[in-house]
Parts: C-alpha cells; sequence; structure tokens
DNA sequence: CTTTTTTTGATAGTATTGCTATCATAAACG
DNA sequence: CGTTTATGATAGCAATACTATCAAAAAAAG
C-alpha cells in the first residue's frame, strides 16, 4: 500500500515538519496532546515535555499554536477531500456522489496504517471541538487571504456543485451544504456533551449512522423542487 | 416602556453586575470590547482600564472572562427567548409560531431603550463569533452541570416543541433544531468573512431576508411527510 | 573523511496574562 | 455616627507566548 502525504500550504509552517523526525514528532504529538487537553489548555511548552525538546525547537516550525492547529485541521480536510475524490470516481448521478461524499465525511474513522504518523480519529474529534475556533477569529480575513481555509473550502465547493448539478433551480447550494458541515461537525458533540440539542444517542456507532440519514434526508427534501 | 433586566444564573458571577454601576460598566464596555478586539484578545487589564477601573475590581465579579462571556449570551439568549414569547402569543398553528420565532432569531437586531446598559447588535455579533466558544471547551460538562447553557437550551427546546407538533412523526426534531441554529449564528460571518461557504451577500438587510427563507424553507420541507 | 551548513538543545530573558492577597479609603446603610 | 460593604491601589506570583544567543550534534557537501 502507498504511503500517502498531503502537501499543505506553505503559509502554515515556518519549517516543513514532514521534512524532519522532530516535525513529525509535533504534528503527532500535537493530536494527541490537544485531544486530551483540548487546544485552550495547549501549549508549546507542554508539547515540548511530551517529545523531550523544547518550546524554541517547535517555534521554528510553526509561528504559533494557532497556526499548528490551522495545519492539523487542513490536513484532515484533505485527507476527507482526498477520499471523498476516490469514493465517488465510478459514480454517475450527482445525487449517488452526494451520498458517497456524506458518508467519507460522517463515519467515524479508523486509522489508516498507509498514513503516516497521523492518529485519524483523535484529529476528527479535533475538528469537530476546535475547527470552528480556527475562523471565529478577528484575523479570518488575514488567514482567509493566505489560503488557510482551502481544503475546507474546497470541500465545501465539491459538495455545492453536486447540489447545483442535482438541481440547478435550488437558490442555496453554498448555505445549504455549509449549513449540513456545521452540522455534522456538532452533532457527534452535542450526543456527547449537551443531548438535549440533539436526537442522537451517545452510542457512537449508531449516532454516525442516524447522523447521516438526518442529513440526506434533509438535504434531499431541500432541493426538491 | 418598562425597563426590562432579566435574572440570569448565580454560578455566573460572583456579584451580581446588575446590582452597582461598576458592574453594569463592566458588561456594558465588555460588550464593546470583545465586539472591538475578539475574545481571545480580550483581558480584564484592557477592560479595568477602559472603565478606569482595576482587574482586581472585575474579579469581585467575575471569576474569569469565560465566565463573562458566559453571562452575555445567555443574556442574549435569555432576551432572545423573551421576545419569542411575546412573538408567537397570539399565533396558534406550529407553523405560525415556528415562522414568528425564527424571524425573532434571525431579524437583525435594533437598539431597544427600553433595555439597560446592552447594545443588541453588538452582542449579536459576539453570539455569532465567540457563542460556539463558550461550549466547545474541556469543561463543557462541569458548565453544563451548572446550568450554564440554559438559556440556549430553552430557545432550542421551545423551537422542537412546535416542529413536534407540526409534525409527530418527524424523527430528528432537537437535530434539526439544533443545526438551523448553528446555521443562524454562522452564515452572516461566512457573507462578512467567507463568502464561498455562502449564497447570501455581504448586504446585511438582504442577507438577514435570505438567510429567513433558507432557513424556513428547510425547516417546512424536513418535516413534510 | 573532513569541512561546512543545518538542525537541535540548552539556557536566558521579556512582556503579558490570569490570577490572589492585602490594605486603605470611600460610599452606603442602619 | 459608627459600621458594614464596595472600590481602588498596589504588590506579587506562576504560567504563557514568545525571542535571542550559543554550543553541540547531525547531515550534507566537497
Amino acid at each position: 500500500m502507498a504511503i500517502i502525504s498531503f502537501r499543505l500550504n506553505e503559509k502554515l509552517f515556518l519549517r516543513d515538519p514532514q521534512s524532519s523526525e522532530l516535525g513529525q514528532n509535533i504534528v503527532c504529538h500535537s493530536i494527541a496532546l490537544i485531544d486530551s487537553i483540548g487546544f485552550e489548555q495547549f501549549t508549546f511548552k507542554k508539547l515540548a515535555d511530551k517529545i523531550d525538546s523544547t518550546e524554541a525547537s517547535i517555534y521554528r516550525y510553526f509561528e504559533n499554536k494557532h497556526r499548528l492547529l490551522v495545519y492539523l485541521i487542513d490536513w484532515y480536510w484533505t485527507w476527507i477531500d482526498y477520499r471523498i475524490e476516490f469514493a465517488i470516481q465510478n459514480l454517475r448521478s450527482p445525487e449517488e456522489r452526494l451520498q458517497a461524499a456524506l458518508k467519507v465525511i460522517i463515519e467515524e474513522k479508523k486509522n489508516d496504517p498507509g498514513i503516516a504518523f497521523v492518529d485519524e480519529q483523535a484529529l476528527q474529534r479535533i475538528v469537530m471541538a476546535e475547527f470552528d475556533k480556527t475562523y471565529l477569529t478577528k484575523q479570518v480575513d488575514i488567514d482567509n487571504k493566505e489560503g488557510l481555509f482551502i481544503p475546507y473550502k474546497a470541500v465545501c465547493k465539491r459538495l455545492a456543485e453536486q447540489i447545483k448539478m442535482a438541481n440547478p433551480a435550488y437558490p442555496h447550494p453554498h448555505t445549504l451544504i455549509s449549513t449540513t458541515m456545521l452540522s455534522i461537525n456538532h452533532q457527534l458533540f452535542y450526543a456527547q456533551h449537551l443531548p438535549s440539542l440533539t436526537d442522537l444517542n451517545k452510542d457512537s456507532a449508531k449516532s454516525h449512522q442516524a447522523l447521516y440519514e438526518f442529513c440526506e434526508s434533509f438535504i434531499f427534501k431541500a432541493i426538491k423542487s
């Protein structure tokens, strides 16, 4: 099996973390650490201690912890986009393509041994809990100009294209897709922590399935003319 | 016109900010300051300087800046819930009630002179940009147990009840409502900062209207049997 | 297999943040 | 008028978010 890696936006880092062992350690252990203590509590000092390195060394790779978070999340959406492309390649109708793409986005991730030094399950939890924080900032316009949100926007664009093909008259394809994506990123968190906001239950296998059914149903009903 | 004020959860503060001039100053100027520099950059020190007071004095009212943010946002949702109750009082059908409630939530806020020391427009922007940060934390379960999210959950519950009445067979009333609320809180931000994620345009008057139409349409299509 | 360059570690230092504690003064209250 | 209570002033502390310097180690180049 081929070992894949993604080339991410160079503005994300000062030195490419994929180019050295220390860099890979930073990425790999930052996922574990952010997943376990949350982004607010996460510091380069704590990470440095975990990997037996120093704060200064980590700063040589990432300008600050916000950029590191964006790096991880861009990796995630790049990976999702790649998997969607793969999943829809033999499907012709926009409806089938939408369904296949939704499945990729919503399904519970398994660790793919073909992918180096990334714990995809932990990363999915990070996306659920921290993704919004990457753009809900005062520097959003600068970050956006630097292309930091391209991978996420690419996934959304791909889905919106299928909506447009399924029903060219539907007036809100982008709004519908970004709403769906928000829902996907939040509902499983609600199931765990704020259950009164969702009908999904805590059981993870079932809730992923129920979430898929919810999204599929409301997308197709929304665009039906 | 009656001057209204809301009694909020006592866990939110150490001393009730509504009980003194300093407290009111803290609330009023924290809204302006968070709106202008964002929650990450916001500190009690900066707020103290603005109101010619001291850090120590502010800490007598709020345990930390997170609690202050939750206080502001709880105030907002309490106010919205109150206005929804008012707006739907003479409406009988769940459909009409849903529509009226949606309008209250989505419409561009105007400053209500009947409400003391709160800039509702700024607060709505804060809700858009910072609300998710109140619950996307590692302490979410503790905060939830202390009742910090009750006002938001109350709004969601009220809407979900109407969904259930409109179509008792619909299987995802809470998921549908919390998805709608997410969309409302994010789409206008997208229109300003990440326009490729939405079909709303930057013009605020039009975008509020278009957002209403989008939400109404997808809710009613979703629950149609 | 040296020499040079690059990368890392070690250490130090600084400004800011997120608090807590103490004490004097001012305001409010009885 | 005396006494709670609220505020301001100041100090201090540990942690955070960096930046700078220098030497050692590792990698690359000759």
